[in-house]
RNA sequence: GGUGUCGUGGCCGAGUGGCUAGGCAGUGGUCUGCAACACCAUCUACAGCGGUUCGAAUCCGCUCGACACCUCCA
């Protein structure tokens, strides 16, 4: 037997920031999907903003799986070769921070890493496919390098190997992804400093010799050192993905120079662009600034998870930050603040009680007021519009006010109907937007808990009937103040566990 | 200086030529013993100036402002 995958029967548009346009979405192979996405350098712990990135392409991934392509999605560690600027005086970070904390490199490699797999754990992201690292590519980089150097588009110089962007872009166009021209790179450069061994200043490294205190360090034919940081995401992208692939995703502040770099390494090196889509997730500001590490404009998703910070009135779970970041667009700049994250909140539960409203609506024999299947169809119309989650969570909200609606009114909506209201629900809310159901999974896994509300609840309605409401108002107003809520409606008393 | 993006109501944030975005907050009402929850109704917009158009938040120009990249950053 065999189901219709249900890419078939939708129209995927991606913003393509190559291009500039939204474009339809055709894989190179159908029903399969490459898609690259620049992972972290590890040597700190992730900040709200570089969790944005992941997220927004956690997003991206969780709908092309759920539209039944078949995705492999490679996500690297930078754990080698990212340097602290592009000059020769340059460190590298992971270095720089074994030296700073006097710790093994790769110490601070694994340290980062946990801190990088655990958080995005609680943000309920999917692992890529592959997580390969830098280090672990360093024979195929030096391989890649050879083939460069063989096509004339890289030299050595001082024991140090270059991409010669000039010679490239004699025959390429250096620049076409970021908008530039190298007529004006040139103009607008700085002098060289005079110590430097590249012809050019816009030459970027392949191959670094390493200085005598520098610790990592690789054999090559050129000499002890380390791969530039453009090359690791070539080499890990054509190795698993092929010389050209479907998606390469990453920050907005990766495309110039990263993203630049590695389109003329991989024409250098295969002599096909490597990327038919290319999209960028932007970024996530404080108090109107990009977020990062260098000026230490950030906050902490361990800070937003215990309210430990000044600008928090409280802590927040892990789906209320990802609900708030899922309600902007991914290519929008998105400032995070309180005020903005406490509204988010309110409507993540809002969101989440009318799933569980689902489960106790009374079926009937026609559906008024409603169109089932046209929302459900406007649903996926909003994600195939370059993955529109905001309009999608719209749409989810219309469902809302209608399922707070049938709650009230008895046999509103047919059986067919409602399962797939309800299984419409369920898989935008769990599987696409992967936000996780706190609330109600305590109060449904927990029998003796529910079990002595009850008994509260059933108290408090014989103090309501004798008219003892400093009785009744008690229990309520005790239950409140440890996060247990309940809610006096025509069919009773029910109750709700608030975080 | 160069390149690019953006400026939407109290807050966040969609929308790219005419039709209610949505969430939060506010206001009035229904419900309630009183509330909360929920529901119904409703208010505050498209930075400024000029142009194109029957019609512009949406297209064009200018002005002002903000941000990002051009050094490391998701």
């Amino acid at each position: 037997m065999s189901t219709v995958p249900l890419y078939s029967s939708q129209n995927l548009k991606i913003y393509n920031s190559l291009t500039g346009e939204k474009e339809t979405f055709t894989p190179i192979t159908e029903g399969n999907i490459g898609m690259y996405v620049c992972g972290p350098t590890v040597y700190s712990n992730v900040h709200l903003g570089n969790c944005r990135t992941f997220i927004s392409f956690d997003l991206i991934f969780r709908y092309l799986k759920h539209l039944d392509y078949k995705v492999r999605y490679v996500r690297n560690i930078t754990d080698a070769g990212h340097l602290e600027n592009d000059e020769d005086a340059g460190e590298d970070k992971i270095s720089k921070k074994a030296r700073v904390e006097q710790l093994e490199p790769m110490e601070v490699v694994q340290r980062y890493t946990l801190d990088f797999h655990n958080i995005l754990n609680k943000f309920n992201n999917i692992p890529p496919s592959i997580e390969p690292t830098a280090t672990g590519h360093i024979v195929e980089q030096i391989e890649i390098i050879k083939t460069i150097i063989d096509n004339g588009f890289a030299y050595i110089s001082n024991g140090s190997v270059y991409f010669d962007v000039q010679k490239f872009n004699e025959t390429n166009d250096y620049g076409k992804l970021s908008g530039r021209n190298l007529e004006d790179m040139i103009a607008n450069t700085r002098e060289l400093s005079s110590q430097s061994d590249k012809k050019n200043p816009q030459d970027f490294a392949l191959w670094k010799k390493a200085d005598p205190q520098h610790i990592m360090r690789w054999p090559s034919p050129w000499s002890d050192g380390f791969p530039g940081w453009h090359l690791e995401c070539t080499v890990m992208s054509t190795k698993y993905l092929g010389e050209t692939f479907d998606i390469h995703g990453g920050g907005m502040d990766l495309k110039f120079p990263h993203h630049e770099c590695e389109i003329a390494q991989g024409e250098a090196a295969c002599g096909k662009t490597p990327v038919n889509y290319w999209m960028h997730a932007n970024m996530l500001t404080l108090n109107g600034k990009k977020m990062s590490k260098s000026t230490g404009n950030i906050i902490s998703p361990a800070e937003i998870f215990s309210g430990d910070n000044s600008i928090l009135s409280k802590a927040y779970a892990p789906s209320v930050a990802r609900f708030f970041m899922l309600q902007a667009n991914y290519r929008s700049i998105l400032d995070f603040s309180n005020d903005a994250l406490e509204a988010s909140e309110k409507g993540f539960y809002k969101l989440m009680e009318a799933i569980k409203v689902l489960d106790s609506i009374t079926t009937g024999s026609s559906t008024t007021g409603f169109d089932v299947p046209k929302w459900r169809q406007e649903c996926y119309d909003a994600m195939n519009d370059d993955f529109n989650s905001p309009i999608l969570i719209a749409k989810l909200f219309d469902a809302v006010r209608f399922i707070n609606n049938s709650r009230d009114t008895k046999g509103a909506i047919t059986k067919e109907d409602l399962d797939l209201l309800s299984s419409t629900m369920r898989s935008f809310v769990f599987d696409v937007l992967g936000l996780v159901n706190t609330n109600t999974e305590a109060s449904e896994n927990n029998d003796k808990l529910s079990g002595a509300v009850e008994l509260l609840i059933k108290l408090r309605t014989e103090a309501r009937i004798n008219k003892d409401f400093a009785m009744s108002d008690q229990i309520r107003d005790e239950l409140a103040a440890i996060g247990i809520q309940l809610k006096d409606g025509r069919e009773g008393t029910s109750f709700s566990l608030n975080n």
